[in-house]
DNA sequence: GCCGTTTTCGGCCCGACTGTTTTCAGTCG
């Protein structure tokens, strides 16, 4: 996919421009590299169709940046940026990606103290070099080497949302050789871990040779770094790495097994195995050198006593137990949902319309659309007040009343009045009571001051939860994935009172966020605590990354009963305060 | 560099917070 190449060299753009100081450009490629991003269509396919027309007709694109994506497609590079890096010999990704260091320090960084990635930063921090520079001190310094220890730990590993996409082109590519019996992903991102090291891919075929032949002349690779028989690796342009390993048929479910993970839930298999005389490998399961079970997954489980267990589970967190006693929970699909309560419209910062919206929802199959504006003290998200507010419910009254009839008469789809209001400081709401009452649902969030006291912040969402209009808490534990922590809180009181409440906590389907984590996602539920799955979209096709939330949910052991979007709306609607 | 129900030029989401200042620049969302 070229979208996600081209996005990236435009968010690139951006920061060049921005370290030059220039104004206005920044935001403007910025904004293309958004688009890009959120486009459904392949760029390059565009062009194909449409020419430089098509090119065009994305939203940001006008005459300079369609000229430069079309050199781009035709020549590989675009010079300009070529010229970028040349001038500016600085990894300002990698810089940028600290909190609290932007372009302007990144130029005086640079200038001062010839600082060009974050090995440099990090030297010049510990030896004290950095708080002498103007405008810096010993604080900032501090704050710069407590986010580099953060960096360093997320390092060399990529965003879920960041690598299914590519995975699944590369699986579908594999499917369409001839002779291709089987390709499935395996490792942490069949598990649909929330980062990923590297991806596996295990493929049965009658002749391996094709197979390796087309893995390491894919679109997209960087650089081929084995090429083998039956094995093969390869560096993807956006930086992760792919192992292929070509395995025969009658050992397909066993490798499955062994090379999906977790080591941990592996091991935890060959013990049981063990204690049943039988011995398990990728090869197979044997009792003696006589091969029992091996062609797929499920007979392997069944031998070993227990029921077939969902990648996700696989952890070794008490799955195993419940296999055996055939009570796994029934975990939640994808196809469960019937609505997605938290989507940003053209009345906030979103990209849509919320017709637009409503035609992506009705395309999914969804009974429902829960529009969550932000509401009026996210001034940059052009949050509603009280006036605008009621104005956009009469929008979406009259869009109902559309709909009604379209559906002759009948409430097939409908749109629910939602906002998602800002948690203040003291815990209170940004907007009135009286315009709150007016909406099918509230969803609260924090979106300023992060850094409280653990105790301070607990009780700054308790207070939230006991406002009797909120029923939503949107992110509830704000982490950034890569870039920042969860709020300092008291999580389990946190849950109590949610369950008192009856305050729903949200699961964060932006990549991103991934909020709640599985781990929480699962003390939620032991706790009671009912939550909801939300894409939180700024943009109509990004309603489809409620399968990143979907996933996170299953690792955390969720069921129908669980989640309220999984329930009719009705009942849903019942259940909100 | 993009865009247009104030249209081919002149605008461009903007307030809060932090750390460093002694009146504000830089970053964040």
């Amino acid at each position: 996919m070229s979208n996600k190449e081209i996005a990236k060299i435009f968010h690139n753009m951006a920061l060049y421009l921005e370290v030059e100081g220039v104004i206005f450009k920044p935001q403007a490629y910025e904004r293309a590299a958004m688009s890009f991003d959120v486009l459904s269509e392949d760029i390059r396919e565009i062009y194909k169709k449409e020419g430089i027309k098509g090119i065009r007709k994305i939203s940001g694109v006008g005459e300079s940046m369609a000229d430069k994506i079309v050199e781009y497609l035709e020549k590989g590079k675009i010079k300009e940026y070529e010229n970028f890096k040349r001038k500016i010999p600085i990894d300002i990704e990698e810089l940028i990606a600290v909190e609290g260091v932007g372009p302007k320090m990144i130029k005086t960084l640079y200038q001062k103290l010839k600082i060009k990635n974050l090995q440099d930063l990090e030297k010049a921090a510990k030896s004290g070099k950095i708080r002498n520079l103007p405008k810096f001190g010993e604080k900032k310094e501090q704050n710069i080497l407590q986010s580099i220890e953060f960096l360093k730990r997320a390092k060399g590993r990529y965003l879920l949302g960041d690598i299914l996409p590519t995975v699944k082109e590369v699986i579908i590519g594999l499917k369409n050789i001839k002779d291709v019996k089987e390709a499935h992903v395996v490792g942490s991102l069949r598990r649909m871990k929330e980062t990923i090291g590297d991806v596996d891919v295990l493929v049965v075929a009658e002749k391996p040779q094709k197979v390796m032949d087309y893995f390491v002349s894919m679109p997209g690779i960087e650089k081929i770094l084995a090429k083998g028989a039956t094995k093969s690796s390869v560096r993807m342009s956006a930086g992760f790495d792919i192992d292929i390993r070509v395995v025969s048929e009658k050992s397909y479910g066993s490798a499955l097994q062994y090379f999906s993970g977790s080591k941990e839930h592996n091991i935890a298999l060959r013990k049981i195995a063990i204690s049943k005389g039988l011995k398990l490998n990728e090869y197979g399961l044997f009792e003696g050198v006589k091969m029992i079970a091996g062609k797929s997954e499920e007979e392997i489980y069944e031998k070993l006593g227990m029921a077939w267990i969902p990648a996700e589970l696989r952890e070794n967190s008490g799955e195993i137990e419940l296999a055996q006693k055939n009570k796994l929970p029934e975990l939640i699909k994808v196809s469960d949902i019937k609505g997605d309560l938290h989507v940003h419209s053209d009345w906030d910062g979103g990209e849509n319309s919320i017709l637009e919206l409503v035609e992506s929802a009705i395309k999914m199959d969804y009974q429902y659309l829960g529009i969550a504006d932000h509401t009026k003290f996210l001034r940059i998200e052009n949050g509603l007040d009280e006036k605008r507010l009621r104005e956009r419910n009469k929008e979406i009254d009259k869009l109902n009343f559309r709909l009604r009839q379209g559906f002759g008469g009948q409430a097939k789809f409908r749109i629910l009045k939602g906002c998602e209001a800002n948690i203040m400081v003291d815990g209170s709401i940004d907007i009135d009571d009286q315009a709150l009452k007016e909406l099918d649902f509230l969803i609260a969030g924090i979106h300023s001051q992060l850094k409280m006291k653990k105790k301070e912040m607990t009780s700054r969402i308790i207070k939230a939860m006991q406002n009797p209009h909120v029923d939503i808490i949107s992110h509830p534990t704000g982490r950034i994935l890569q870039k920042r922590d969860e709020y300092e809180m008291d999580f389990d009181r946190i849950l109590r009172v949610a369950k008192e409440t009856k305050t729903v906590l949200e699961i964060n389907s932006f990549p991103l966020r991934l909020d709640l984590k599985d781990i929480n996602i699962k003390k939620a539920k032991k706790a009671g605590v009912k939550m909801v799955i939300n894409t939180d979209a700024h943009h109509k096709d990004s309603l489809r990354l409620m399968e990143y939330g979907v996933s996170q949910a299953r690792r955390g052991w969720a069921e129908r009963t669980d989640i309220v979007n999984c329930w009719p709306a009705e009942k849903m609607l019942k259940m909100l305060k």
